[in-house]
RNA sequence: GCCGACGUAGCUCAGCCGGUAGAGCAACUGAUUCGUAAUCAGUAGGUCGGGUGUUCGAUUCACCCCGUCGGCACCA
């Protein structure tokens, strides 16, 4: 005799067993139409769930975040249901739910097209219309290995023997289609056909690894209903129009080409805004008391068997031939770091010594790797490293958290999600050390008064290490920073100091950038926000047009007068209508805009708007200046809506 | 690197079944001097990513290479 608590706190008694949907149904018809699946004790489950004894139950529909789930991970089974009556002779493997949607990945003797995409979809809302009942049945372990390999499901057979012997599976059937599954389903089909897509295909490895044979992937997403699907749809719209590559290209920053893949050509507004970024970094290092160096691009290999990046990477090293010798173009900037500090006796008491370097380093990517300027071959790190002593790590660590977090607050990023990643199985080093090392950076980062979440084992194989995750202005989140504590490399490149004691001791070493690549970094800004660069970063920061040629020589002179003031200006004299030129420059993202006619001329002052249309009114040409440089200064701590923006 | 798609004028793209190419924007020239997101007219512009093959003839078909895109794997 169950007694059923529901979300509300309400109770329901029954006299009998009931099941998950006959509880909707008691409760109203509008539920039990809606129900999906339902949650016992916390347990999701489906509709057909029994329950027999007091439980606390609540109706999946699709207004919960479960429910989504559940749509989505059968709209998966709906698209392996489809694909197995068009081409019986694939093979099923697994059909997550992953953000935003769920893919499935087939084995099939051919590629699937376009085409074929087209017709699994239409036959997807076939199966749907049809209204099929979805029902769950159990088999042991070994009945269900039998079952698929009976079926000619080898890789679902494969699937089901990495699990335990001795457990109960279960499958869901819908018409002639079973798979293995845990669940929960919707109840029938029907409750599908409201809004999926397919969206695209792929190759995925089985089992994710690259030694396997490569099956195929079908993308899709599915919602609660069509408004959903169709905000979806016109969010990755949105997302396209923010690709960096598109911006680069319409605001004329950078390019690539085929005789250089994986390496940027800068153009002038491009490199306008790198060098003002590599300038603020520069000196925001510099006032933390780095040192700036350079080192060398090409390097004897030597030096990279020695510091062991020849052993871990050679394959993805450049290497270049001369005088009989080889040299490789650096991968990494420490080794060299190393080199500047052992050019030097240093005594406990200089320490830490900090290097920062722009390094450019070489990286040989993969061919698949590469993605506009996310990804290159060629990059150049905002690099440091701090050699130090053991019981300094913390003290470092806070100094550079707090510059990491207001460089990236000037940038308009306030949003930091940040990881320790803490020792590997494989690993150098002693426990004792490891414990310090992780102490370190734990207490560093709450002595900050950062919050943080672990990834345990995901550390590097010399020391564990803090990854600075930012969130962009889309949700998604980019690794820029890290903070990573080095054991091994200054002793492995012979790098040491003098002790209180006179001994030599082998100083630690911690890697460290803010940006990570500045070329990525350039990247994430385009994106992050969608070309509308803030004042201080801006190529262009003010285009000065004027209306008629009467005004053009006071146009020219407020130019002047603006590059004067180390603003990066531009005039803009052609002979066309003021509309036409506002439309090219804002369609440019230029952030201001200064129009001068006859009046302007009069009253010696410029007509002043924002490339988002905002009307900033007549200035004088001292208010012009005083506004631009009060916005400049403020970085990217503003609103969007305001002049910077 | 792996799977798939794609590569046509500066940009965005069209070009069915093989008969050496088109549009819009940009550019250039001329007219227009016009007050806050597109003035009008004209002109010019392409060994159709590279190579090989099939063919009387290839942007179109086949194969190879390069690059890009979407994923996978990788990301010191």
């Amino acid at each position: 005799m169950p007694v059923i608590t529901l979300p509300d706190g309400s109770r329901k008694p029954f006299d009998h067993a009931v099941t998950v949907a006959d509880i909707a149904a008691s409760i109203g018809t509008g539920l039990a139409r809606a129900a999906l699946a339902g949650k016992v004790n916390d347990k999701l489950v489906d509709l057909s769930f029994t329950v027999e004894h007091d439980a606390a139950i609540a109706i999946i529909t699709d207004k919960d975040a479960a429910g989504l789930e559940v749509i989505r991970h059968s709209t998966a089974h709906l698209l392996a249901h489809a694909v197995k009556s068009l081409f019986p002779t694939a093979q099923v493997t697994i059909g997550p739910v992953i953000e935003d949607g769920f893919y499935y990945d087939f084995a099939f003797t051919r590629p699937f097209t376009p085409d074929d995409l087209t017709h699994i979809e239409a036959k997807m809302a076939e199966l749907a219309k049809q209204d099929i009942p979805v029902s769950r049945s159990t088999l042991s372990r070994d009945e269900a290995i039998r079952y698929f390999r009976d079926i000619g499901e080898t890789y679902k057979a494969e699937i089901i023997e990495a699990i335990p012997a001795g457990e109960t599976l279960s499958l869901y059937t819908q018409a002639d289609f079973t798979d293995l599954c845990r669940g929960p389903h919707v109840p029938t089909t029907g409750k599908l056909a409201k809004a999926f897509k397919l969206t695209r295909l792929a190759g995925a490895y089985w089992r994710g690894d690259s030694r396997n044979e490569m099956l195929q992937r079908i993308y899709g997403t599915a919602w609660a209903d069509k408004k959903s699907l169709d905000a979806y749809l016109t969010r990755l719209e949105e997302a396209e129009k923010r690709d960096h590559r598109k911006i680069g290209k319409a605001l004329d920053l950078f390019h690539f080409q085929e005789e250089a893949p994986g390496m940027v050509f800068w153009h002038a507004d491009g490199w306008a805004i790198y060098q003002t970024i590599k300038k603020y970094i520069s000196q925001r290092v510099s006032a933390d008391g780095y040192e700036e160096i350079v080192t060398p691009q090409l390097v004897d290999l030597s030096l990279w068997k020695k510091s062991g990046h020849w052993d871990m990477f050679s394959n993805e090293m450049f290497t270049v031939e001369a005088d009989d010798r080889q040299f490789a173009l650096k991968p990494m900037n420490c080794p060299c770091h190393v080199q500047v500090f052992k050019d030097t006796l240093h005594s406990y008491r200089d320490l830490p010594v900090r290097y920062a370097e722009f390094g450019c380093v070489h990286r040989n990517e993969m061919s698949g790797a590469m993605h506009g300027l996310m990804r290159v071959r060629q990059l150049t790190q905002d690099d440091g490293h701090i050699f130090c002593m053991e019981n300094q790590i913390q003290a470092e660590a806070g100094r550079f958290i707090r510059t990491l977090s207001d460089v990236y607050r000037d940038f308009g990023f306030n949003d930091l999600v940040v990881r320790l990643a803490t020792r590997p199985e494989k690993r150098l080093g002693s426990d004792a050390i490891w414990d310090n090392a992780e102490k370190a950076l734990a207490d560093a980062l709450t002595g900050e008064g950062v919050p943080f979440e672990l990834l345990p084992g995901e550390g590097a194989f010399y020391g564990p290490k803090i990854e600075f995750h930012l969130r962009d202005s889309i949700g998604r989140q980019w690794q820029c920073g890290t903070l990573q504590i080095d054991y091994s490399q200054p002793d492995r490149l012979g790098a040491y100091y003098i002790a209180e004691d006179s001994s030599k001791q082998v100083p630690v070493m911690l890697h460290r950038a803010i940006t990570g690549s500045l070329e990525r970094f350039i990247g994430i800004l385009l994106e992050h926000y969608a070309g509308k660069l803030p004042l201080w970063l801006a190529p262009t920061q003010l285009v000065i047009m004027n209306i008629t040629d009467r005004a053009s020589s006071f146009t020219s002179e407020i130019a002047s007068l603006c590059k004067k003031n180390g603003i990066r200006v531009k005039s803009d004299l052609r002979n066309e209508k003021i509309g036409y030129k506002i439309r090219q420059h804002t369609l440019q993202c230029v952030p201001l805009m200064a129009v001068v006619g006859d009046r302007e001329v009069e009253t010696r002052s410029v007509s002043l708007r924002t490339r988002d249309g905002e009307d900033k009114g007549s200035l004088t040409l001292d208010q012009l200046l005083a506004l631009i440089n009060t916005a400049i200064a403020q970085k990217g701590r503003v609103a969007e809506t305001s002049v910077s923006a």
